[in-house]
This record gives C-alpha cells, structure tokens and sequence, in this order.
DNA sequence: CTGTTAGCGCATTCAA
DNA sequence: TTGAATGCGCTAACAG
C-alpha cells in the first residue's frame, strides 16, 4: 500500500491536517512541527494522491488540448507553445488527437474527461455551430481557428489577410498569373481556405486584375488530388503562370520539387510562396517565402482565456480573438542569394549506382 | 451542480448502484430498469466524474510521456504514434516537456502526477542510472533510447548499427572521406551521438580505413556550433571530404543548404545522408537519404510494454528492446533523378525586388 | 495554531 | 438482480 496522508501522520505525530497543511504549502505552521512532518515525510516518500486532491478540490490543474495531430509542423509547434504557456498557469497538457474526425470532436466537446480536466482548447475541423449550441456540457472551452463563429471564446489569425497578403507581394514583384494549390483536406468544410481565397481576390481586384478560376487547384490529401499532379495542372493551362500560392509550406515544398522535375526555375520563372513557416523552409534553395502565423500569440491567448474562464465567472462575455501574423520574403519570391563558386579541386565524381 | 449517479438514480427510481451498472456496461441489469436509467441518464446529460473513479478504481486511464519536446519532426512524430497506441489500449495520454531538463527529469521518474497516471513513458536526455536506483515511486515505467541500462524497461533504436548502416551506404557509393556533423544536445550527455560514431568507426575498420578524428565535428545547439560553421569546418579541411554523415535530417538540410552556398554540388561533389526520415527530405532538391527508425515500432513496444507492466505482476524481468531502422537511400547520395528541361515559352524573368 | 470530522462522487462490499 | 452502506485519500469547516 501506498503511503498516505494518515501515515504520515501517525510517524510525525500530528494530525492529519497538520501534514495536509504542510504538503500544501500553509503558512500558519509551528516550525517545529513542519519539521518533524517534513522529515517524516521524507522517510516514507510521500506523494499525494491526485485524483483524491482532484475529487476533494473540485480542481485537477490538467487542461485538454484536442487537434487533428501532433503530427506535422504547424500543430507540433502550436502544442509545444501551448504546453509552455499553461505551464506558466501551473496547468499540466492532456493532448488529444481528433483526426479531424466529427465524432470525436464532439466527443471532446461534449464532456470529455469530465472533472479531471479544468478545461480544454479544441481546434476544430468539422464541428459545426450546431453541434456547440447543443453543448451541455459546462467545461471551459477556447476554440482555435476560424471555422466556429459561435459563442465561444476563441483565436484565429484572419486567412483573409492572410490571402491578401501572400497575393500582394507576389503581384508587388511582378506577378499577374497566380495559380492557387489551395488544400481542402477531405475532412473540413475548408472554411480557412475559403476566406483565404477571398483574400487572393481581394488582392488581385485591388490591382486591377480579374480572377480565373481556372488558377485555383484544389488539393486534397490524402484522398484527392495529388500536390505533384495539382502542380502539374497548373504548368497545364494555356496561358502560363507566373506564380504559386500554396496554402501551405509543405505543398510549396512539394510544388518546388515538381517545378523543378518539370524544368522550371524557382523565382526566376514561378514564384512561389507558402503559408506556416516551417523550419525546412529556412533551410531549402531556394529558400521557401511565406506567411508565419504568430503561433506565439494564438498560445498564449488561448491559455489566457481559458485561465479566466476557469478561474472566473463563466458569464463574461465571449470573445473572438484575431492572431497576427508575418510576411517573411525569402528567395523563393525574391531571387536566390548570389553564390561563390569554389574553384573545384578535383574533377566532379559520378554517383556511382550499387 | 453538476448531475451526479444519485441525481439520475432519483430521477429513475433506483438505486445508485444499478445507475453504476449501467453505466459501466454491467450484465446483470434488467432490461426494463436499464431503459429507465438510460431515459435519466440522457435526461440529465450525465457525465462521470473521473477523478472520484480514479479515486475509487485506482486507475485512471492515462498514462504519462515525457519527451524532451513536442516539437520538432522526430518527436512529434513519436507522440503521435504513441497517443495511437494508447488508444488501442484505452489509454489517453498526458504529454510532459522536460526540456531535457535534469531537473524535470527527475520530477517525471520521481512521481509525477501520481495516482493520477497509470503509467509512464520517459525518454531521458540527462537522467542517469543513478536517478533511476533512487527511484522510490513505484508507478510503472518505461524508457525510450538507449540512455540507461539499469533495471527498466527500455526500447530503442541500435545507434551503433545506424552508424554501421549510413556510412557502408557511402562507402558503397565510392566515398572515402566521410566527415560527420554529430549533434551534441547541450544537455544531453550524447551516449546516442556516442554509440553512433562507434558504428562509423567500425564501417570505416571494416573496408580497411583509419579513422581520423579530424572528420567529425559537433554540433551543439543552440548554444554551440552553429551547424553552418560546422559544415565550413569539414569543407576546411586540407584534404578535401566527398561525403557528410549528418546525425540527424534537419543538420542535414542546413549542411546541404551550406554546401550550396559554398558552391559545392551534392551529390557529386559531396554526398549527404542524414537520420530521421523527416517529410522535407522527400521533397527537396535533391532528396535526402537517410536512415528512418522505426517509429511505429518503438510506440508499439513501448505501451505494450507499459500495459503489461499496469496490469501485470510488476515482478517480471526487466526488458530491453531493441527497434529496426530502414536505411533510404536518395539522391543526396544515388544521385539527381534526370529531369526533362521544359521549352521554356517566355523569356525568364528578373525577381523584381521592392 | 492544531485536531476532529465530514464528505467530494464513485464502485463495491454485503444483504436482501 | 438490486439496494444500502462503506471507504478510496484528501481538504476544508469547525472546534478547541
């Protein structure tokens, strides 16, 4: 049997509460009890029982974190963040994997892990308004992303501004044919990627310019369409493009490998630009443009609401936070960096095939 | 208040222990009284309250991992398969940042979050033997990496046989001069990075090479070597190198990006593999090879492990496992895939910058 | 300042 | 098959 708040007790003397008082931390200690407890506590490797800390406080400093994956760039990055910053709040991360899928995020939604979690953040990819209007479960809960415009506290960077701006830059080099590879995974309503679009034409009416549909590819991983083949419908069309806005980094990572199978240079011939700010895209040549969402922020305002969520009243009014946002130019717009060539010291080798 | 079993048991006409029953799925109950419940039960929109289970089963579901980071391609890609493994089992998963942190990793081995996981999966960047023997909290655990060697149950990837592996494919490939870019985690004590150069030293043995110490140069991030500094280190060097050995993909990106910059054409000038297997080596140019672990496996052995231990007799020999690895051979070394240079239909265009 | 006691919500003895 | 009572370990009222 573990040992309990009582033998703690019984070795040091005291009573129960004396050593639940010093485990916790109370001020209003003799020394020289909290001595003996301290010591008694020592010898027998106390650790608190949790869950019954949890049931007795009604509290068990553990939030919910449910995203599609842990998987990727954008969401590792964004759970690292968020696991930060609740750490700042004291709070510990439960993460949850949804898979996008309905069920599960309702399940989420709708009571998951009752009482031992304090509240949870959910980024949702198919949850519907309807399905948070019928929520009866009273949990805190702060939504990431766009697609619920209910009353909810949530955080979102605005795709709108998003589009328009990845669109402007490129029209501000010189660009007039930007083909689109907008992504739609199978599983969303693809609302971000809507109001991104918007941004697109906004941008394109902006500079006078008129919007081909025909410019916009839908990719659909990882049960439609391809990224190389959706490029490759791109380089297709009769009238040639000058540029590429992918939805995001890894699509642009998979388009510049495409345009350069199919011959193309990247700026000099397609400019390319991409949405998250991947790491690889640091580090590849060209070196991929794109728009940093402020992971940062979206973090710490999530946390921060729902830290006032559960810590005040519920009745505050919900609030819609917009997230910023950066432009970050890189060679795959702006032209690569001027290379030195090493004066060769022996003669090129030949891959030799095993 | 929340609804609680005596709430719906009012409401139903019965007793709390039949609500108990149906909710967990019990046998014994009889249609009718079932159906009354089930009425309450959704009438109330019931939710147990899981601490006060916990408290009373003794179990609660959830298991622990405590990784380094969750971010980043390696790891996250970890956790994920790991929260999919746990779900087979019914489990959710917890995830704990150590940062590598000793402190912290003595917090998670030392009962963390007790009697509120069942469990725990720890992949230990400083935590030594010692800790480990000290160790008085009795929650079941398992390590990940090749770290400790003491009386726990451990998987990991043979590091000497992934160094064997990466340089055989470049010797195979006609190299000869293999420099190697060896992470060093500042916090890490680099047994990994250690047991890896041995398997390098032995490939190099057994095809009859000596082995020079000038070729291998660390790289310590973030407060160390910059990986680009390392990189024109070994591109420095009086007798020139023709392959890198990277100790992980994405020292591999920045030492192909360097290697560019330089002026220097990978393969033909320099070879490149790395190790991880990460989604961008797929997609650059030119792909990267590298030596994938297997993952899948490592998440598989470790919760299987964990369960048995949870349910089990904790008295069964401690076990270690090892994990597979694949080595991809790419064009970072096999050589660039023949692309078909396009006709190109307007004259290339200059990168206008603004 | 410290001890006694009740009860958080649930699962589970033991009776019926 | 079902109901009543007990206690999991802890914290917070309330006494002392």
């Amino acid at each position: 049997m573990r040992t309990r708040l009582k033998d703690v007790a019984e070795r040091a003397g005291v009573s129960v509460k004396t050593v639940s008082n010093v485990v916790n931390g109370y001020q209003h200690v003799s020394p020289a009890l909290r001595a003996k407890v301290t010591v008694a506590l020592e010898e027998l490797g106390y650790r608190p029982n949790l869950s019954a800390r949890t049931l007795r406080r009604g509290r068990s400093g553990m939030i919910a974190l449910a995203l599609p994956s842990v998987r990727g760039p954008y969401f590792s990055e964004l759970a690292h963040l968020i696991v930060r910053e609740a750490e700042q709040h004291e709070l510990t991360v439960l993460i949850d994997c949804t898979y996008g899928d309905l069920t599960r995020e309702q399940t989420v939604a709708e009571g998951f892990r009752t009482q031992l979690i304090d509240g949870m953040i959910l980024c949702p990819w198919q949850l519907g308004a309807t399905d948070l209007r019928r929520r009866e479960d009273t949990t805190p809960l702060v939504l990431l992303g766009e697609r619920v415009s209910n009353g909810v506290d949530s955080v979102a960077v605005d795709s709108r501004a998003v589009g328009e701006a990845a669109t402007e830059h490129l029209l501000s080099i010189g660009r007039q044919r930007i083909g689109v590879l907008r992504s739609l995974p199978s599983n969303t309503g693809g609302v971000v990627s809507k109001i991104r679009l918007d941004g697109y034409k906004r941008a394109l009416a902006a500079a006078g310019l008129e919007f081909d549909p025909a410019l916009v590819v839908d990719v659909d991983r990882p049960h439609g369409v391809d990224p190389r083949v959706a490029t490759d419908a791109l380089l297709d069309l009769p009238e040639p493009i000058d540029a590429i806005f992918c939805f995001n980094d890894e699509l642009a990572l998979v388009a510049m490998r495409r345009l350069y199978e199919q011959g193309y240079r990247v700026p000099d011939d397609i400019a390319v630009i991409g949405v998250d700010g991947i790491a690889a895209g640091a580090t590849i040549t060209p070196t991929l443009s794109t728009i940093v969402p402020d992971k940062q922020q979206i973090a710490a305002e999530a946390v921060r609401m729902l830290v006032e969520r559960i810590e005040g009243d519920s009745a505050a009014a919900r609030r819609r936070v917009k997230a910023g946002f950066t432009l970050l130019p890189r060679e795959s717009t702006m032209g690569l960096q001027r290379v030195r060539r090493r004066p060769r010291t022996r003669p090129a080798r030949q891959a030799t095939r095993s």
